[in-house]
DNA sequence: ATGCCTACTATTGTATACAATCTAAGCAGC
DNA sequence: GCTGCTTAGATTGTATACAATAGTAGGCAT
């Protein structure tokens, strides 16, 4: 467990809390840190060569976006979204992201539309590459493109309202997903993307939302899951 | 100004970094600490007889809730939210708040729109009292009642983003507000209560946007404000 | 007198040390 | 042999100590 992988720059000369906060934060998104793994500050001090001061910093960060649950004289895990968890965040995307497309919808250019086209095209090559790097890159990529539409609305707050569900999400898929593979239909995103060029504002709205109904159907949230609870309890 | 006055607890025994962060929270969105005050870990933790560490934590939690700039090998300063800031907050309630009452509208009780009705009561209260310490409570009341439509939705994650967002309103409101008083039209409130019990979900929607824009129509967000820059810089 | 340079003070950034709490292993007793 | 207690180890919680940066004041030269 201690020597799970981060990317490069762990070795790197120079470290902030900032570095370890990212470094974790996309450990966990990409789900090579897996939900309920203990996050002891020792082992991450030395993995980055620094004081548990910053990693204390980095760990309280991520408490706050929901990644991470730091139980009081016990230490920090990978958050384990409950059923009831991977109901509200889906819920909150429900709400929230069909009013962002449409305000994306409004302020979009030529320029962002060929941005998400190059996300799109990106995210179809890594579906047609085989590997467990690939498949990591593919989980972000279908994130990343959630979250470039709302960086189009150019509103800070809503980009990390954002970050926040989409890093969470992928927690929820990592859990509780039945199909691995395609956690996105890419080919949904397209569509999406295709309404935002012919400025259809209320086509873009309405597929966002069949969108995330098609990701949360894919889930399996009978709180009757394969001995859920009892896991949770005796989880390293 | 290391005279701000803290509510009780300053001086009670047992202090954690959660009661510095409430205490200092409650202070910032009830404007008895101004946007741009500088806040000194040393000063915070003789306040609450603390070490920085857990000062530092306090301000770490309030920089990402946006109420509090931390700059690097400067200190932390109670937010001084920019104009275009100001917009992206409103906007984002603009977006999210009509979807929030549609939601809540749906799952409302009758116990809950007593409780709203209390808090309506609670405000009225406050608005017809005189006083500084009045004025203070019908601000954090006003952002309650918002808030406990929040609630309602029985949606964690939505509840703490409407958080976020009323508590850094105030701030906004502090900064730009015209008519000091009535920062929220309480009459307003009670329509949407009206419209809540009568399940008018579309109307309560309507008067929630129209509500948002009054207040937002209080705001004088010209970026020619009287020396705003000015002030920004020689302010302690 | 003004402008720049240098030394000092104060504050933040980071690491380490100590205290408190939890976890687990070993031992006694039933 | 199993249950319950006691003790030892490990981990987190908090405070303090040290290092680095920035702001400030004073002096010197122009």
């Amino acid at each position: 467990m201690t020597s799970a992988n981060f990317t490069a720059a762990e070795n790197a000369i120079d470290i902030g809390a900032q570095q370890i906060r990212d470094a974790l934060r996309e450990a966990i998104v990409e789900r090579r840190l897996a939900p309920g793994t203990k996050l002891s500050e020792n082992d991450v001090g030395s993995l980055f060569n620094v004081s548990r001061t910053l990693v204390r910093a980095a760990l309280q960060a991520l408490a706050y976006e929901g990644l991470v649950n730091v139980e009081k004289n016990r230490g920090a895990f990978v958050a384990h979204p409950s059923v009831a968890e991977a109901q509200q965040i889906f819920a909150t995307r429900r709400l929230i992201e069909p009013s962002v497309i449409r305000d994306a919808a409004r302020h979009i250019q030529k320029a962002e539309i060929k941005d998400l086209r190059e996300l799109l095209a990106q995210e179809e090559r890594l579906t047609n590459q085989r590997g467990a790097t690939a498949r990591r890159a593919e989980i972000k990529a279908s994130g990343d493109f959630h979250l470039a539409i709302a960086a189009i609305t150019g509103n800070a707050i809503l980009k990390r309202f954002m970050d926040e569900l989409i890093a969470r999400s992928s927690l929820v898929i990592a859990l509780y997903g039945q199909s691995v593979i395609s956690s996105c239909g890419h080919n949904e995103h397209q569509e999406i993307v295709d309404a935002l060029e012919k400025n259809d504002v209320d086509g873009a709205c309405a597929l966002m939302l069949k969108h995330i109904d098609h990701i949360e159907a894919d889930l399996d949230l009978r709180t009757t899951k394969k001995g859920g609870d009892l896991r949770d309890a005796l989880q390293l």
